[in-house]
DNA sequence: TTAATATTCAAGTGTTCAGTTGAATAGTAT
DNA sequence: ATACTATTCAACTGAACACTTGAATATTAA
């Protein structure tokens, strides 16, 4: 005897938000997603994952409503459905960070406290980039920086840093972003950049937590 | 060959939020357990669901850190484990409402349009209420009133409205509220109240969305 | 102690899911 | 047309899931 009535069947359809979030490919690829429209292939690619699995992974997203897919030529790409699924992530990723002690240990045994503890908030970062008393680095992708970046953000992928850092002027503090609160690319980069005896923190969120506080983004 | 890395293992724990979410009858659960602490009797009652079933359901939430559970004597109590998990039900059910068209035919099948305008907002309500021009129905049961309310709130269930509803002020309007926004004893209440020639409507959310704006909640 | 109650555990069944592989489709370029 | 590409479909495997049933555990009451 399956149940029926109004709210149940309700439920039923929030179930399918939930579901098209229990598998961590599927969020992993919102992740990529969330940086601005991308081809399945691209977005394969991405994730490690085969083609034909890429793509039945992203049609139960956009089945559940999380992403649309708009077909342009040859390729088809799929973008987030609104900047409502980047508040869902944050909130899962949230709750996740205060409610499950697996995820706390994690961030433990990966970061350093010293990761931890110097990110620096949007609000903050906006101000100080307007008084041109930092130096805003994107070190994602260059397509992902294409799709959309901070204001006046330099774009040195991770693999590229070493070669540039010259270039990086030496007495500004570095903020380094890249995807979202976990990519480990701005880790990374700080990492490296205080090796280097630059001072660097890296900005507290990505890209899509920045656009969804309606801050500014450069495009191109 | 499964991945491996501190992201991946991330989205891993994140994805069992998603988990906990993929299946109606926890979310009613939850909707439950938003209202107060109760023990599985209760809930497995309130969502028709079998104790075994209903336990072990209640067990995947636990887990998921969504709800925590106490034994007091001879029952074990659930109760959210936090604000931040109401608020992603929340988005949950903003998100579908947006994105899946489902729902809004749902919505459109249940209701009549007149039941979807009329909503009042809480700011509104609070307003009106301290100045005593509305009169606050809860039409939850019994239990669930006395775990909190809105402030100066009349508890009548949606059975002993009839019998009852002599007792409500005939000039005031009533504003009736229950669960959350789709919980259907309201939508029934306002229109068994507008049959009988009172002015109702219905506040737009229940309880827990009310609590997690941090607007004053009547206990007892 | 024994009995009663609330909850959980364990095992079984049919269903759904993630991922692989190979074929099918639908556009584009030649 | 033909070959080529990107994407999706279809079929399959092993694992996980929802739910049921009946037994086990733990707490209170008599």
């Amino acid at each position: 005897m399956s149940k029926s009535g109004f709210k149940h069947e309700l439920f039923v359809q929030f179930a399918r938000i939930g579901k098209a979030l229990s598998n961590a490919n599927r969020l992993e690829l919102l992740e990529f997603i969330a940086q601005g429209a991308r081809s399945v292939e691209e977005l394969a690619k991405a994730s490690g994952l085969n083609f034909a699995n890429a793509s039945q992974h992203l049609q139960e997203l956009r089945q559940a409503g999380l992403v649309t897919a708009r077909k342009e030529g040859l390729r088809v790409y799929y973008e987030l459905s609104g900047d409502d699924v980047i508040g869902l992530l944050d909130n899962v990723r949230h709750v996740a960070e205060h409610r499950i002690a697996e995820v706390q240990k994690l961030v433990g045994t990966y970061l350093s406290a010293k990761d931890e503890l110097e990110p620096i908030e949007a609000m903050e970062l906006l101000g100080r980039a307007r008084k041109g008393l930092v130096t805003v680095l994107d070190v994602r992708p260059p397509e992902e920086f294409l799709a959309g970046h901070l204001p006046g953000a330099v774009n040195i992928p991770l693999a590229e840093l070493e070669s540039r850092i010259g270039k990086l002027p030496k007495n500004k503090e570095i903020i380094a972003y890249c995807r979202g609160p976990y990519c480990v690319l701005a880790f990374e980069a700080v990492a490296r950049l205080r090796k280097k005896g630059l001072k660097a923190r890296r900005l507290e969120n990505g890209l899509p937590e920045w656009r969804l506080r309606g801050l500014p983004v450069e495009v191109g």
